[in-house]
RNA sequence: GCUCCUGUCGUCUAGCCUGGCCUAGGACACCGCCCUUUCAAGGCGGCGACACGGGUUCAAAUCCCGUCGGGAGCGCCA
């Protein structure tokens, strides 16, 4: 392995669905190890056995390739530096604390939960830092060591200066300070022998060989005390870098709230994996020449991490939806219509088996209809317009539109002219109009809207010239619902106005 | 409460390091116009910001100090 090689690592923990703001975080990562010819690492921080569950792991995995990451090491792949599930780990970490113990850099801690929460209400009453007060940390090491093989509960902390300055480099904030006494004696090992994050962290970037940790802006003051913990290791420390957090509209964390939040819900929503790609690189980073839609390779090599934003980004669901519809039309037709099937067979539309006339139709349908929406999931409510036809529906003003003069004369001359039409197509379609103009006098909104309604249902849509073409040649299909003609809504036209 | 991070159009940002080229640029959104048999899309145009107050300087968005706002951390959660 080349020692420059750059290694970094994305490192969640499987207690929910990958979210927006953690996907970033990924997406960052991955950018640097690509431009950097680097390796990305992923690793499953499940050490909080009551929160963790397999299935999210595995659910992490499929996100974040959907999403169009890959990484050279981790659970699904394996690697010259496993397990790649801290759960697996526990081992290493219990020999680290070995060594720390003896070393006299960390000690073990009998104080109880109880009384430590009493001394942080103090602190904080007192209008200071609630720091761990030390009381544990000059107990005689054979004491210790009584105490707990007489059952005694304890955990290990590290033994940290309680005073002095702690800086370091930070890749896209700069130059951080800390006043170390204002961070306590962190704990590493706690007394249920579970290692506790901040310390888990620290073993495995260093035997991962991590040398660039890009993560949210959270773990920013965390950071102190993971540097004091590679020190008493005696570890070398990497380089950090603290990514700004995503918020929602009202500046609060995002969530739920704001709307989707998981990676997955946007999947499902009809976003393209590119587009959403393609936002998240720009949440909190800009291109050098203005042009914001990228695909992943001209985002590779554009990125710069040291450009990265500092302040908190808020979460724009209407940016993203405008890169949605810049990705879909950069997608040929045919891709557009293997993208759209999914939602269009959930939606009942489309059936299971596809013959090649469902897939030609399907593909001149999306090139119909697609322009006009944002998400797959919009063109699915948008072919609602060429399956169904409901008359009963009608809204007051198409239903008027039908029954004014203009439109019973007009809709009756169209019926007329298609009785005795082989193939309407728009050609003939334009014939037609010239005629019924000439038959009824009618001409504008009083000719084209009743037809309109009488061909839609509708009082609105896509233009007539893209709609008849689109359902004369689906309505010879087989189709879950059928696809009605347009000699067959006129007829049902008919009937309706003599009613 | 304390500590740290942060503050340019409604939103994402360029510019800040290395003061003058800033009458502060772009994108999304919004508004208007054009296109049009509808609704969109598309094209064109418009509105719109250096948080505030002091300094330093011939000159400050840019450097310094303070105030205020936002976020995070202060856990035997990650």
């Amino acid at each position: 392995m080349n020692e420059d090689q750059v290694r970094v690592r994305f490192a969640p923990s499987p207690t929910g669905l990958l979210h927006v703001g953690n996907a970033r975080t990924a997406l960052f990562n991955w950018l640097f190890a690509r431009q950097r010819q680097g390796v990305l690492v992923l690793r499953v921080e499940d050490t909080d056995v009551e929160r963790s569950a397999p299935e999210y792991a595995q659910k992490l995995i499929e996100d974040l390739r959907w999403l169009g990451l890959d990484w050279e090491e981790g659970p699904d792949v394996g690697g010259a530096f496993g397990p790649y599930q801290q759960s697996a780990r526990l081992e290493t970490y219990a020999s680290h604390t070995q060594t720390l113990l003896e070393g006299g850099q960390a000690y073990h801690c009998f104080c109880t939960p109880e009384e430590l929460d009493q001394e942080r209400q103090r602190a904080l009453a007192a209008g200071k830092t609630p720091v761990y007060s030390g009381r544990c940390r000059s107990l005689p090491r054979d004491a210790a060591q009584e105490r707990i093989a007489s059952g005694e509960a304890a955990c290990v902390r590290l033994r940290t200066p309680g005073q002095g300055e702690l800086g370091f480099n930070d890749l896209v904030r700069g130059a951080v300070t800390f006043d170390l006494a204002v961070v306590g004696d962190p704990v590493l090992v706690r007394s249920s022998g579970l290692p506790a994050y901040n310390y888990v962290v620290v073993i495995d970037d260093v035997l991962m060989r991590i040398t660039h940790v890009i993560r949210g802006e959270d773990h920013l003051a965390n950071t102190v005390r993971q540097i004091l913990t590679y020190q008493a290791l005696d570890y070398p420390v990497p380089q950090f870098a603290h990514l700004s957090m995503v918020m929602g509209e009202d500046n609060s964390r995002l969530s739920k709230r704001h709307g989707a939040t998981a990676v997955h819900q946007f999947a499902q929503d009809g976003v393209l994996a590119s587009a959403l790609f393609n936002y998240l690189a720009l949440l909190g980073w800009a291109p050098p020449d203005g042009n914001e839609v990228l695909e992943q390779s001209e985002l590779v090599r554009l990125f710069d991490l040291k450009k990265v934003s500092r302040s908190a980004a808020i979460f724009d669901y209407g940016k993203l939806h405008w890169l949605n519809r810049q990705h879909i039309k950069r997608l040929s037709g045919r891709a557009q219509a293997e993208e759209a099937l999914p939602h269009l067979q959930e939606a009942g539309y489309l059936p299971r088996e596809m013959t090649d006339a469902h897939w030609s139709w399907l593909e001149g349908a999306v090139a119909a209809l697609i322009e006009r929406v944002d998400t797959f999931a919009d063109l699915k409510d948008s072919f609602a317009q060429v399956f169904d036809f409901s008359l009963e529906e009608l809204g007051e003003e198409e239903r008027s539109d039908l029954r004014s003069e203009c439109g019973g004369k007009v809709i009756r001359s169209f019926a007329g002219l298609l009785a005795g039409i082989e193939q309407l197509d728009y050609a003939a379609f334009a014939e037609m109009t010239k005629t019924i103009k000439e038959e009824t006098g009618c001409k504008g909104r009083d000719l084209f809207h009743p037809l309109r309604v009488a061909l839609t249902a509708r009082g609105s849509g896509l233009d007539l010239d893209k709609f008849i073409p689109l359902v004369e040649s689906g309505a010879g299909l087989d189709f879950p619902i059928p696809l009605k003609s347009c000699s067959e809504r006129c007829e049902a036209v008919m009937a309706y106005l003599d009613k």
